[in-house]
DNA sequence: TTTATATATATGAAAAAGCATATATTCATT
DNA sequence: AATGAATATATGCTTTTTCATATATATAAA
């Protein structure tokens, strides 16, 4: 996509199992499928699928590595959607607390050696 | 509601009428309905069905003042919701610019005398 | 072959637009 | 004051579009 516009962050981020991701990734600097399908408690393909939605909309960024894909903020997203995502982790931290406590508690995640 | 999430927030946000109106109102403090229907180049049905749509999330507070409707950010919106609102008003100023620019053309708007 | 991830398709639900109409307020007239 | 017109705003209702989920299947790497 790449339009920035405020109305196009926000449908991005209107669902929750995808604002929780992109928050999580914010929070994380990078995480796979597996560590959010995890984190999330979803099925896979639903994590996928909005995945999916957050690299077209241009708010995360892909890498494969092995057998894993890992995601990231997209290095071009405006200062502002950057700025507007750590302030809404900053203020909903008890929000995540559940999925971040999944991902802490998670067994063999993958080393990252980039 | 008055369930300021993430995924709310971003929920009540996702339309650009939505979110063209919460940044002008934003912007200038106040507005009526007339004033933003004018700024928006919209029909007036929609643009209370998405005031209506504004106020029930908590976004918008409304009073009425004879004739008029004004809207407002609602007074118990969450701190972080209000700073990221004036981010992305100041980081889209070009955006808003046409409907900005109505507003300042439009002729007989109300005078506020409260 | 197993593990990780993506995609295709179907389905149901929600949301947006458009149009007509209803309500509330003001103002002018009687 | 009562009546009526004009203005401002809200709300039903219908149609169309968009979105989320589920299930099944495909691809890619080890």
């Amino acid at each position: 996509m790449q339009m920035f516009t405020p109305d196009l962050i926000c449908k991005t981020l209107s669902d929750a199992t995808r604002s929780r991701i992109a928050l999580l990734v914010a929070r994380e600097k990078e995480l796979c499928v597996c560590e959010l399908t995890c984190a999330l408690d979803e099925v896979q393909p639903k994590i996928s699928r909005h995945l999916a939605l957050l690299r077209e909309s241009g708010v995360l960024a892909d890498r494969r590595q092995g057998q894993w894909v890992y995601y990231r903020l997209h290095p071009d997203l405006p200062e502002w959607v950057i700025h507007m995502m750590h302030a809404m982790l900053d203020a909903n931290k008890e929000w995540l607390n559940e999925n971040h406590q999944r991902l802490c508690a998670m067994q063999d995640r993958p080393n990252r050696c980039c």
